[in-house]
DNA sequence: TCCCCTCTGTCACTCAGGTGACAGCCGGAT
DNA sequence: ATCCGGCTGTCACCTGAGTGACAGAGGGGA
């Protein structure tokens, strides 16, 4: 991948951004860069999962749903949004055996991937990177723990407010509108499969906030406008950390 | 820890068929060992979560179970339920901020720990032992997966099916009855809280299966008489698949 | 032997929330 | 301008499963 620098640079920015790279040596990352394929997805293919047996892939644009469904009933819950700077099923390349999830593209995507095998040598020559992947294992480690804590003991209502909060962008004047990241303009049905419930259920919600005035939606974009009474519904969930306060 | 040898050699034993340390080199695994403190609890005791945060657990004997509790409705959901050679919060180790769970011991426990920095300065050094401990994780993380997955997706008395299924000592006699590993002789109210539910519902579905004679007990312990009849409730649920087929 | 305590087995009641259905809306394509 | 397809907003209905309550059962200790 040395062809088009533009995009060569785009990728450095968001892979030195994310919490998998940040802190390493410029060389190490440029090394790293020279493996790199580079891929585009259309938004809503729907992916099959057995290519992540194969290859590793970062998102440098775009977001990810990684869903399970139920195939009787039809009914799906999403396991993971992912963004730039995400890698795709860490899960895979930790354990290689099948993985039985539909990954869909929420947007145009542009990616990068390598081998497998050649991203695992990676992982076991270079501690330093290690002291980064660990760390990102853990928060999603943390955000499944959470996923099924909420499932089985929160109410439908509790869960779609604690989503929203758990995805406002950290800002200092909390007064104005606040914005979200990775689940900005979904439509109603997935936000549903986020928390587990269906369209008609996560949309009564959603209404009652807008007429209470703590949501607001301009055209596909929602905002938060009282922070507070969502913490209400959500009972104890703090906001968001900034990237700094994690990592050990 | 040198003192005792019989309680050396049997840690030596549980550690070596442990997930995260076969396959390591005799030596390294004394070195380790070295560094190890001893521990025990007692059947019932309540841990502090806030003790993760200082030493990295590893369980030689008994099991932990790992719970997130509602404090409003006090009903909780089972996380994770550890045994021998299993490493206790292993989120906490990757990444240090609390960790909000409740871990109470099921049965009396003998564990050995080291400081977490000593913990982590091993994975760090030692590229050998990442090689078990990634693929170690990334089961954690698909156990995980498992559990929202099925309290999103299927009613309570599939859960519990396929609970059972997933505990089945895999064996090659399968018209024997089958035993369970790790949620033997658990009480009601402990299978409730790994599949979400409550006591009295998950006592119905057994029941139910003893009626049917799906399941047998003998006074505290529970065995499967048919696999096949459990197999139709839980859909489509793999049996627990032998340790030397996983890993990567 | 009896007592106590924890766990089991059941049942009647309630309700959160899932289902199906349909009308309206909006934006993009023709 | 018109049509179409996907999304939104609502509603009436149904049901899985959680709640509370209570009568055993069993087992261990005094």
């Amino acid at each position: 991948m040395d062809r088009d620098p533009a995009y060569y640079r785009q990728c450095k920015d968001v892979l030195l951004r994310s919490p998998l790279f940040t802190g390493l040596k410029e060389s190490l990352l440029d090394d790293m860069l020279t493996l790199f394929r580079r891929d585009r997805w259309r938004r809503g293919v729907h992916l099959d999962p057995d290519i992540f047996q194969e290859r590793f892939y970062l998102i440098v644009e775009g977001r990810l749903e990684v869903m399970r469904i139920n195939p009787d009933s039809g009914r799906s819950l999403t396991l993971y949004i992912l963004g730039p700077g995400d890698g795709i099923d860490t899960v895979t390349l930790l354990n290689n055996t099948p993985h039985d999830v539909a990954p869909v593209a929420l947007d145009d995507m542009a990616l990068v991937s390598v081998p497998i095998h050649a991203a695992r040598e990676w992982i076991d020559h270079h501690p330093e990177f290690n002291r980064n992947f660990l760390p990102y294992l853990g928060e999603q480690m943390r955000k499944m723990e959470d996923l099924a804590t909420d499932l089985a003991l929160y109410d439908t209502i509790t869960r779609l407010a604690r989503l929203i909060l758990r995805h406002v962008i950290p800002q200092y004047d909390s007064e104005a509108p606040q914005h979200l990241r990775l689940i900005h303009d979904l439509h109603d049905d997935a936000l549903a499969r986020m928390v587990g419930s269906v369209r008609q259920v996560v949309n009564r919600h959603l209404q009652h906030w807008r007429r209470q005035g703590v949501l607001q939606r301009h055209k596909f974009h929602t905002e938060v406008t009282e922070l507070e009474a969502l913490h209400e519904y959500a009972h104890q969930v703090e906001l968001p950390k900034k990237k700094s306060e994690s990592g050990h």
